[in-house]
DNA sequence: GCTCGACATTACGTTAACGTTAACGTAATA
DNA sequence: TATTACGTTAACGTTAACGTAATGTCGAGC
């Protein structure tokens, strides 16, 4: 039971337009089927959108997404391919773990501001409690 | 002791160029002063040129970036004000939730083809264990 | 037979975030 | 005095990631 969808089924699902389907195929990233003129995209397409479409949220440049599926692709028993893909891995670890600390600390800045706020909210709410004037 | 830092001062600590602190300043997130023409950076901007410098690694855009800075610069007493910056980041908040959930999704995928990877290369690296042929 | 909706291809346009180049001022130093 | 280092403004260039026409094809249904 091998699924098929259409470009609007996986536009719909992951809320891109097909434009930005099309452009993902131009890159390199989904490299689907033709029926006639029409695209035919496979669960593998579909689940590299997927992964696509979360390392761009992470900020990863299309051409950066392409390059790990290359690897992955092309490391199917080529040893120097494994390392060659353990690199980047690695890397791409690092990278977000820089990310993941950045995201700490700003979330946290955030909760700060918060409290910050509803501290001058209900001040001006509630009655000076032991304020000059 | 008020400390101020030269241009270069700013972008050699951070590691930006010069031209993208000139940027952040036209785009309105950096005030500094000035000495004949020459910048003076104060610790103000110094700390909004971090705070700027994480935001962007998290995917905001300048404008953005300018809009919290704005917000929080107005809300000092009005009202209105302080609950429009509390909208804001909470707005913010659940967007870097959303990206902290993708993050950890990625990095546990990472996790996942390293350790596929090794397998594979202690495979073509031992002596088969007990496969065919 | 005609329209309609979904798909396609070109190909030019747009935006953000700087890069790059030009042309110049100032100040310390060899 | 000439060089070097650091600073300035102004303005055009670049790249990525699509948006946005404009135009064409094709099968379904009336």
């Amino acid at each position: 039971m091998t699924t098929v969808y259409t470009i609007t089924d996986l536009a719909k699902e992951f809320d891109v337009t097909t434009r930005a389907i099309r452009h993902y195929e131009d890159e390199g990233l989904l490299n689907p089927q033709r029926e006639g003129t029409n695209r035919l995209f496979s669960n593998r397409d579909r689940v590299r959108l997927k992964l696509a479409l979360r390392g761009k949220r992470l900020g990863f440049s299309l051409a950066e997404i392409r390059e790990l599926f290359d690897l992955y692709d092309q490391a199917r028993d080529e040893r120097a391919q494994l390392e060659a893909l353990l690199t980047t891995l690695a890397r791409h670890r690092t990278e977000l773990e820089q990310r993941r600390e950045d995201l700490d600390v700003m979330l946290s800045e955030i909760t700060f501001f918060e409290t910050q706020c509803r501290k001058q909210l209900s001040a001006k709410t509630k009655p000076p409690s032991a304020k000059a004037e």
